[in-house]
DNA sequence: ACTCCATGTCATCGG
DNA sequence: AGCCGATGACATGGA
């Protein structure tokens, strides 16, 4: 209703209220009736005026009429309305002929309507229409399409609005792999296999002591969502069981190494045996230990890496207390402690980093489709508007096509308007002083008005 | 040969 | 001051 009276006052400079005051929005299609409190008064010009014959099925007025008489010469017609309340409608002070003057009537009514006189309501509907095709181009303009519309009020009606399908929502399905990944690499301390494990899980599993996977889970607080986006080994936990050995296959990253820190046991040559199948067993196994674990053993560590990395501080340094270590070992055992940690901090970064990608890109969703819910809104709302307006005008058509003068004959559309006032009232005033009234001067204009 | 991707590593920052 | 996690940047190797 605001967008209307927007409109109605850029077409009617002279609205200054609310032409309507009605919470309902179809309170044009009930009926025309107007509230009991709501008089429609004619101006002295109409001091004779009659309704003649429409009084018996004329529903926007009932049939009492103020007698001319009655009002003498200061008649003010008071079109007392019935007790309907499909209009509880309080006028305000608009010049009707702003709003409802039709531009039909000026070709259906004997005298010819002035060629300088607007067309307000074509006008409006016009402007209502041009919202309309500017909302539609805005639309078109931000990805907003008919089909889009369409298939979006599909998605409305089934789906009641904006809530995700948490079914085919990639958190759900990454929440329960998330799960499985973490029962899975929990569940997998025995075989040492998971890429969750570290090196130290992973190097001396074939003669150390079993990995302590309690600790390693310690280490690793974050457990996210696994996205569309991880593609990482992660991805997928199952296979982590059987490809364990390819996670660290064939990386020789050898900068920032001490050339005497370098493990002869290495494999530093990219020819030496890509294919796996032709490897020997002690091969197979040197490939699955990292770069560290070979340094590790050939520093001769007296324990896992695993240990190394994923220890307590109050731990590591007691268990650093309980060996003769050099200060080579030492530096080494640092050094695979920092890597490791940061091995497992990059891992969840990277995956915290795709979640909230994820996360980001779902809040977009959401958003769009929050728009394109609204704009249909809208577009609804317009033409709510539109036909309001149309009724509206249909009214003003009735009503002033019904009005008669003290000679019984109809007034004429090009000289004669409907305003409302600011009481309520409806008035019947010339069209000049309509088209060049002022609000500020309503009142002056009514009493002038009156005295005629 | 080249690109893309996953991963490891280092440097740095802030708690 | 040192530890530690987070993260950007870079290197590396596989697909």
């Amino acid at each position: 209703m605001s967008i209307m009276e927007m409109q109605a006052m850029e077409v009617n400079t002279t609205t200054a209220e609310p032409l309507y005051n009605s919470t309902s929005g179809d309170l044009l299609a009930s009926n025309y009736s107007l509230a009991p409190n709501t008089p429609i008064n004619q101006n002295v010009s109409l001091h004779q005026a009659s309704l003649g014959s429409c009084s018996q099925d004329f529903s926007l007025f009932s049939s009492e009429i103020e007698s001319p008489s009655m009002a003498g010469g200061s008649a003010l017609l008071q079109l007392a309305p019935d007790n309907s309340t499909g209009l509880n409608t309080t006028f305000g002070s608009t010049n009707l002929s702003g709003i409802f003057f039709p531009p039909q009537l000026n070709g259906t009514v004997n005298e010819t309507a002035a060629p300088e006189l607007p067309d307000p309501l074509g006008g409006l509907l016009d402007e209502a229409m041009l919202d309309e095709i500017s909302l539609m181009d805005l639309a078109i303009e931000e990805g907003f399409n008919p089909v889009q519309a369409s298939q979006l009020e599909e998605e409305f009606d089934s789906d009641s609005g904006l809530s995700l399908d948490s079914g085919h929502s990639p958190a759900s399905l990454s929440s329960s792999e998330a799960s499985s990944s973490s029962s899975s690499s929990s569940s997998s301390s025995s075989s040492s296999s998971s890429s969750f494990s570290e090196e130290g899980a992973v190097g001396y599993s074939s003669d150390s002591e079993n990995v302590d996977f309690e600790e390693a889970e310690g280490a690793v607080g974050y457990q996210p969502e696994y996205s569309k986006f991880c593609r990482m080994s992660y991805q997928d936990p199952s296979q982590l069981h059987y490809l364990p050995y390819l996670e660290h296959v064939g990386h020789n990253h050898t900068y920032n190494m001490a050339p005497g820190t370098l493990d002869p046991e290495e494999p530093k040559l990219p020819s030496a045996g890509k294919k796996s199948s032709k490897e020997k067993p002690s091969e197979f196994l040197d490939k699955q230990m990292s770069r560290d674990e070979h340094r590790a053993r050939a520093m001769k560590i007296p324990f896992t890496n695993d240990k190394i990395i994923n220890l307590p501080v109050e731990e590591f340094n007691e268990l650093l207390s309980k060996y003769q270590l050099s200060e080579a070992q030492l530096s080494l055992i640092r050094d695979i402690r920092r890597r490791g940690k940061n091995k497992m901090a990059a891992q969840n970064c990277r995956k915290r980093k795709l979640d909230t990608i994820l996360n980001l890109e779902r809040d977009v969703e959401d958003l769009q489709r929050d728009k394109s819910k609204l704009l249909r809104e809208k577009v609804e709302f317009l033409k709510s508007i539109r036909q309001m307006k149309q009724k509206v005008q249909n009214l003003y058509q009735e009503v002033f096509g019904r009005l008669r003068d003290e000679n019984g004959q109809p007034y004429s559309p090009s000289q004669y308007a409907l305003q409302y006032g600011t009481d309520g009232s409806v008035l019947l005033i010339p069209r000049a002083a309509a088209a060049t009234e002022q609000p500020a001067r309503r009142q002056d204009r009514k009493q002038k008005d009156r005295r005629k």
